[in-house]
DNA sequence: TATCTAACATGACAAATATCATATAATAAA
DNA sequence: TTTATTATATGATATTTGTCATGTTAGATA
């Protein structure tokens, strides 16, 4: 099993702010899980006891509308944690985790965790800041669901998979969802995911190859109207 | 000038959790400002040096978004905090807040806060709690947004500001919202949200007397398709 | 390889929503 | 009070998006 003072993930996340006797501590409880792509690592009303620090793979949070669809709220990547905001609020998780490809992540005993934040200020200081951080983003997700097309949110995905997870070597976007993760994402029906998705084609915003999508025109994507 | 010690606002939100020591010096370095109606309180872009506490009156917290229309994300009542995100990340202010009927605000220098965060563990447990609520709540608006229609978004509007602020004398919303606020909040264009509360009128789900808003049927509203 | 299944794709149509025009009511300013 | 301005209201119409039906492709399974 290998030791949270090696692991290179938790350079991105607030667990770098932790010293070595607390990491140590933290290492010696945690517990790495390998999940496979598909696989619900928790579920919305879970009771979670513990966070999850993402080694390997991509996961995406959801949660599910009373119109039976689920809505991708966040994608979290490698360096990435889940379960701090139920850990802090002590309720029961408000959205469900689904592998996107095959996953590694390691889980931490919720009380390991709360100790660290009530004895190390800059551990609850970087916290408090990545919370802040998501709040933003989660706000101007709201606007962006609000106030934009389909189509302008959906050129909006396609363009944060490219910057967050970029391209293989023959240009395709390096992370391949399906397109009814395109329109979980986006808040729309399959269909017109695909239907958005064939249109940039004929206009050769975009090529695909299969499920695997290529960016040919970057700019006329970032000015859709 | 009134003292942080004797005020029950403070009993609302995270500044409950400072000691007496703590709430003097708060009490001696802030500044209590009157707000009117319509005035903005601080932009996006600004740089805030320091966190507002609403004594008094309604606030809406909006951004603008690229198509030029408003949408606001949140609405902050009395005992509520404006800041926070922003003096936690130390960047500018994400939203412009705006208030919606006359305000009384205090505002507290960001040395003060930022001293009692990393001083008093109480302190900042219950300003990540809060944050942690802020963010579900964010959540679950992404959700609603995306998924929900503008006619269900509208009526769980209704609701929430029933549910927040309660009735007048004659039964009608405590709080008054221009028609333009509904469809900012809602996500939606001015005429539609007029459209769809003439609608609510036809099919006797609410009344109304000029801007004022009675709910007439709770539960039906609580159903709508 | 043949077959099966799930994902992708597209047409046809319906429903929801935005936009533009215009009218009326309410409120603020002169 | 009168006038000007802003908010509310509604019709007509265009656009966007969802839904249902159906076909196609690609990958999994036997």
């Amino acid at each position: 099993m290998s030791k949270c003072e090696q692991c290179i993930v938790r350079q991105f996340n607030s667990l770098k702010t932790l010293t070595k006797e607390e990491l140590m501590r933290v290492s010696a409880c945690k517990i790495t899980k390998f999940i496979k792509k598909g696989d619900v690592i928790f579920d919305e009303g879970d009771i979670l006891n513990g966070i999850y620090c993402v080694r390997e793979g991509v996961c995406k949070m959801t949660k599910l509308s009373k119109n039976g669809k689920d809505q991708v709220v966040k994608l979290v990547i490698k360096g990435g944690m889940m379960g701090q905001r139920t850990l802090v609020s002590g309720q029961s998780s408000n959205l469900k985790a689904v592998a996107i490809n095959d996953m590694q992540v390691c889980f931490i005993p919720k009380q390991e965790i709360l100790h660290d934040l009530h004895t190390n200020v800059d551990f609850s200081m970087d916290v408090l800041k990545r919370m802040a951080l998501d709040l933003k983003n989660a706000d101007n997700s709201i606007v962006d669901m609000a106030q934009k097309s389909v189509k302008q949110r959906l050129a909006e995905t396609l363009i944060y998979v490219n910057n967050k997870f970029g391209i293989d070597n023959n240009g395709y976007l390096s992370l391949t969802l399906s397109r009814d993760d395109y329109a979980s994402i986006v808040g729309t029906a399959t269909e017109s995911a695909i239907r958005i998705l064939s249109q940039f084609k004929k206009e050769g915003l975009i090529s695909t190859k299969g499920k695997l999508i290529k960016i040919e025109n970057l700019e006329a994507l970032k000015h859709i109207e």
